[in-house]
DNA sequence: TCTACAGTCTACAGCCACTATAGAGACAAG
DNA sequence: CTTGTCTCTATAGTGGCTGTAGACTGTAGA
């Protein structure tokens, strides 16, 4: 039954071809059958998984993170506390990063208001990076 | 006058030794004077411009942004107009990031809210990011 | 049936901004 | 003189892909 080549795979999934390719290579994905000719063939649990990856990459989980939670997909009577880890050391990740990111608006921020035109020479922007 | 290695200009910019090498691979930093024994040299000048490329580095800049600034601060008598371009994008740039990761926060955070704990079969981590 | 063109294949290099490693030589303090 | 820290070069690895080259395959229209 299986029968969607690569490219409907990447349509199905919203995830592009060369990644796709990229994630067997890295074991994310399993390795595929294949047609007569040599091409792969998806069916549409390889749709469920690569859209459950595509998911987690779009909220910045890394590969192993991934790969820890397609494994403890697999075990469905474990405790979900692990999951609960994984995610909140990913939440803890973003807001780390979204600390830092506000400090560097409101610097940048106060560079460029600063700022009242003029020769290079006298440019506040440049001084304070000098500082 | 120049005297100092690149061990204490690392100290003296907060940038890596190796970090510091690798800037000059790039060219970002120019080549320095040598030792008799092959050991680089530095003076005050290159404290100055490597604090500088740090401060641009720790607001986000990336290298090429850090190349156009430093090529006109060595232009004194021009129009500061391009370096508050410059500044500007970044600016963009990181208010962008800003607004992605508050959207993963708030995703991420719902996922976590919502979990209960339980089995993995009925984790809703793991549902939402398999939607 | 032929032709054109889109899709697929493998293998490898490149991206950014470093970081790590190995193995060797140089220098300062005790 | 020894010990320990610095420094040197060269190369490979990081994460997560993206791009390129060159060849093969599958399909739709004339």
């Amino acid at each position: 039954m299986k029968h969607m080549t690569i490219g409907r795979l990447s349509k199905a999934a919203g995830v592009k071809v060369t990644t796709i390719r990229y994630y067997e290579s890295i074991n994310l994905m399993g390795k595929p059958e294949r047609s007569t000719s040599g091409q792969r063939l998806y069916d549409d649990a390889d749709v469920q998984r690569l859209s459950f990856i595509r998911h987690a990459r779009d909220l910045g989980f890394p590969i192993d993170s991934i790969r820890e939670l397609i494994d403890l997909q697999d075990q469905p009577g474990e405790d979900c506390a692990q999951v609960d880890v994984i995610a909140k050391r990913q939440l803890g990740d973003i807001r780390r990063r979204l600390g830092q990111l506000k400090a560097l608006e409101s610097e940048l921020q106060n560079m460029v208001r600063v700022c009242k035109g003029g020769k290079i020479g006298s440019c506040k922007v440049l001084q304070t990076l000098g500082e």
